[in-house]
DNA sequence: ATGGTCGTTAGACGA
């Protein structure tokens, strides 16, 4: 079984590049971010056409996540528990699409938007840190309620938890900037001690192996990127991993997202 | 040339 994850940047921008994707990649499962649509908007036939069920969990332009899956799609579950919500600058909390979970073939996948903390001080950072500790709360009890369940925890997480996850972290650490900050990869480091593992940098390792790439500053030619999109494997869906890859070559040419798919395969 | 882009959408805002 083969399970991937996406920061597709807006899913009717990518309609033709994620339908092409699917296609050549032959993935089970698509773990999909940024859809940045409302249900009444989604494309549903893009999937149904393909042979694929889809459930997301969106409400404006921002945010929004999916899964997609050719292998079954039960139990879904939009947010987790204890999710936090966030209001800007004192307004009304709500919630953010940025978690969706189904089980797929035995599988429980969660597809996961993590906040962005835009800046070290931002109001963002502590909803960030937060949203993250509370994900966390559950992944354990998951797998010690269950320690045979089978969850992959993937998606955008928006973070960099080793230097070599950006191509220069000097010019991070001098523009103050977010993804490297102690607290937040301390936040990262937090699933690692629960017993889920990243199952995708063994088998990519780096330094110079990214997911993600601006659009601005010409940072993909100049192979400028980060890595922030991983997949964290409970225990025993971590024994089942026999290879995975991170398709650089989907950042390519006009019309790509920002981020790469990022494959995981099951034996 | 020390910048360089995209998405949402219709003037900014988010990444």
């Amino acid at each position: 079984m083969k399970i991937a994850t996406w920061n597709v940047n807006s899913l009717r921008a990518r309609a033709d590049r994620v339908e092409d994707w699917l296609r050549r990649t032959d993935a089970d499962v698509l773990a999909i971010q940024e859809t940045k649509c409302k249900d009444e908007n989604f494309p549903w036939e893009l999937f149904e056409n393909n042979g694929y069920e889809v459930a997301h969990f969106g409400f404006s332009q921002w945010n929004g996540v999916a899964i997609a899956s050719r292998v079954g799609l039960d139990d879904v579950e939009r947010t987790f528990s204890e999710q936090p919500t966030f209001g800007k600058g004192g307004k009304d909390p709500v919630q953010e699409a940025r978690a969706i979970g189904a089980t797929c073939n035995g599988v429980r996948i969660w597809s996961l938007y993590v906040p962005n903390g835009r800046a070290l001080e931002d109001e963002h950072m502590p909803y960030k840190l937060e949203w993250l500790r509370q994900l966390k709360e559950n992944a354990a009890r998951w797998i010690a309620d269950d320690p045979q369940a089978q969850i992959a925890l993937m998606g955008d997480w928006n973070i960099a938890p080793l230097d070599e996850d950006v191509w220069d972290i000097d010019y991070f650490r001098e523009k103050e900037l977010t993804h490297v900050s102690r607290p937040e990869r301390a936040a990262f480091e937090a699933f690692l001690e629960a017993g889920f593992s990243d199952v995708v940098r063994p088998h990519t390792p780096g330094p110079g192996v990214y997911t993600y790439w601006d659009y601005t500053k010409l940072r993909f030619p100049k192979k400028e990127g980060m890595r922030i999109d991983f997949t964290l494997a409970s225990p025993a869906l971590a024994q089942r991993v026999g290879d995975a890859w991170i398709d650089r070559e989907e950042r390519k040419g006009k019309g790509a997202s920002d981020h790469a798919p990022v494959v995981v395969e099951l034996d």
